[in-house]
DNA sequence: CGCCCATTTGAAAATAATCAATGGAAGTGG
DNA sequence: CCACTTCCATTGATTATTTTCAAATGGGCG
């Protein structure tokens, strides 16, 4: 079943997108995809998919931030991954979604039917290794995170978020949609550890912070001394 | 460079596959990889290949094991997976490896060359089908070892790691070829930790250990409790 | 302006890591 | 074949990091 988006806006792709800085750079030779993508927008806290669901859409981040969360039986969560605008959410799913998805921050997204996405990565070769590339990256970063949570530090771990936070948006500047809670979820750690480390960062002048959700990197080369991966 | 493998023997594939019990199994739809796919044995401790290496092959584990590792910059290692029977190593890989690869005990796999295995997959849609849910299976996999590496306690991992070694194995006595460190830098754990985990395991009877490499689960239920997973 | 909720901060407790020593199995060489 | 060496695992004591519990602060929103 599909369950959430309630209060989801759909409006016609294709025409109109609102030109996302960067979006085509990541995935290459998606192009088509455009074609059967439908433009939506879902409001902080909404739910996408929950863990279980029938995958029936395939979703690209334009702006905004989507968590994707797992929930142990006795209720304790962990946030796998931030999707960020160019990102995909649900390439991994067979039949049923692994994770569910909720919204952090008011977001647009582009939905792809998933049998309108294989029928045509059957159909070009291009768009499958595409497919298969953003896989391949997820992967990858899968791997590093879990090298992250089984082997560091608290400070070791927020350093390297944030490092990755400002890749994601290419300047020192970084917004933080998400809590304090969801960082905690996602590193590992309690939202009480969370708010120790940010105040150490702000005591030693490596980061600054603006507002509650939008830091600023002030000494990247402690900040990468900080964070230690090879 | 291919560097590592330096004690393997090369055999001819296609025939004389010491028939594994349930490999086909695993990856519906692979008869036409075993065409292009050549034995290889490789000893205790050996390197398939590095972290960076240009990724030339893919591996398929036949019998034995190979540890998936990598390295932070102070010497910490994280053992991302234990590859078993079954399992296809590097499918992530996309120009360079993510990962070293080490064998873990003597093993026997069956290697394919990477553009052998692309141009298969480019003229098969089965075979390139197969190949992405196999990613999609390793991508669930590590999902889940994320949740277990950031929520987790020491009981509740090495729990959910002897289940996971038994549905692997199908049966309650599992082999574990790995030593305790490997198992303690999969689960984010030192060895000592892992010991007298182990240890509290068998004054509970929950499990019994014939040997140092060999374990029997005795009551699956208490494991189950123990292990929490949703 | 004031309430509410997320965050911050502090103190105590718990879990796992580290340090240290012992035990035991596998492999080597005489 | 046995003694010796070496490596790995186990166990114990102590330490450190992070969690948990508790309270206070502050920003955002009505």
């Amino acid at each position: 079943m599909f369950r959430g988006l309630q209060v989801q806006t759909e409006i016609a792709a294709g025409r109109h997108l609102p030109e996302p800085k960067g979006l085509g750079s990541i995935v290459d030779g998606m192009a088509a995809l455009d074609q059967i993508g439908v433009i939506i927008t879902v409001k902080r806290d909404e739910p996408l998919f929950f863990e279980g669901d029938a995958a029936e859409f395939y979703f690209k981040v334009i702006s905004g931030a989507v968590r994707g969360c797992k929930l142990l039986a006795d209720g304790r969560r962990h946030v796998g991954n931030f999707f960020l605008p160019g990102d995909f959410i649900g390439l991994d799913a067979a039949e049923y979604h692994a994770f569910s998805a909720e919204v952090v921050a008011d977001t647009i997204m582009v939905r792809y039917a998933r049998w309108k996405v294989h029928a045509l990565a059957d159909q070009e070769l291009a768009i499958a290794r595409s497919l298969v590339n953003v896989m391949r990256t997820e992967l990858c970063a899968a791997r590093n995170r879990m090298a992250l949570l089984g082997q560091m530090s608290a400070m070791e771990r927020i350093a390297n978020f944030i490092l990755m936070m400002a890749d994601k948006s290419g300047t020192r500047d970084i917004s933080l949609p998400m809590t304090r809670t969801d960082i905690g979820d996602h590193l590992g750690l309690t939202i009480e550890t969370v708010s120790r480390v940010f105040s150490r960062l702000k005591k030693d002048h490596i980061i600054e912070q603006q507002s509650l959700h939008h830091i600023r990197i002030a000494d990247r080369d402690a900040l990468v001394d900080l964070a230690d991966f090879s």
